[in-house]
DNA sequence: CTAGAACCTCAACTAATGTTGAGGTCAATC
DNA sequence: GATTGACCTCAACATTAGTTGAGGTTCTAG
């Protein structure tokens, strides 16, 4: 028995739960160019299943604290059209990884220094690698900047 | 000689050039209750010099991704009016490292599951801990979910 | 074939975190 | 004592990441 169910394009609302992402974000989602559909003869929208994964990663970027325009910067790097394989997102998820890694760097580093800083009542803003973040991630490589809020 | 001059009270333009915060979002901060100024005859404001200490706290917690609504609910915790004393920022600071380090657990958390998962390509949304992060971070007590991202 | 669930678009709204500008006042210097 | 830079308030705008609702269409089950 071929499972020709499991590979019939997904609805909206099949997405949805299954993503736990709501209808209206996946509109939003693909008025940024986050995702796309094809349309049924009806207009309405059928996503291709690898959507789920897209998804997937969208969300779970954010839960890290990226903005979608970076995730959308990132997901360019993937296949237009086909479905991504394996080594397509190993590829993304690697340089996912090496931001994850920076991030969790600064924020240790951040920690420390709230130990020293802040714990210890000073704060000063002369002298606080807290307060004068750019001295130090900025020396770690331009990367890092990425990971401080903007402004 | 007495140092009169570094205990008069500041100015906004002060504040914020040795902040670093923009004179508009003082406003704002203040409008928000995270910061209080006093007022001269001119009804022009004047800062205590440890409001300089708070702004740095502000910022600080900006940086490691915290809403100023949790921001202001830690600042309440300050003494009114009176300048706080060192062990007044220290007891401050414990509860902000403890979700300091919270957060960093919960990356790492990630960045080992996406090791695990994107990683590897599978990304499976029914089984994968970034995708149902509740399971994970709900278990390791109700702290944690503040970390994650509303909604 | 028809009822109702699911879908469509478009516009308006929300919330957080500020910025910008208009129109007017204060204060420190020449 | 006038000028000029710093300051004041208030309202409107900006951006991100969506949600809500109105009004209309499509799909599927009985």
């Amino acid at each position: 028995m071929p499972q020709a169910a499991t590979h019939r394009p997904l609805t909206i609302g099949e997405l949805s739960e299954r993503s736990g992402v709501s209808a209206s974000a996946l509109h939003f989602y693909e008025r940024n160019g986050l995702i796309e559909a094809e349309r049924t003869a009806g207009n309405q929208r059928r996503y291709r299943r690898d959507t789920l994964r897209r998804v997937a990663f969208i969300k779970t970027s954010q839960r890290v604290g990226l903005p979608l325009k970076d995730i959308r910067e990132a997901l360019d790097s993937l296949p237009e059209g086909r479905t991504p394989t394996k080594h397509d997102w190993a590829k993304l998820s690697l340089r996912w990884r090496k931001e994850l890694d920076e991030r969790i760097a600064a924020l240790q580093h951040l920690r420390n220094d709230l130990d020293g800083c802040i714990g210890c009542g000073c704060l000063s803003l002369k002298s606080c690698t807290l307060q004068n973040p750019s001295d130090e991630l900025g020396a770690s490589g331009a990367g890092a900047q990425r990971w401080t809020l903007p402004k």
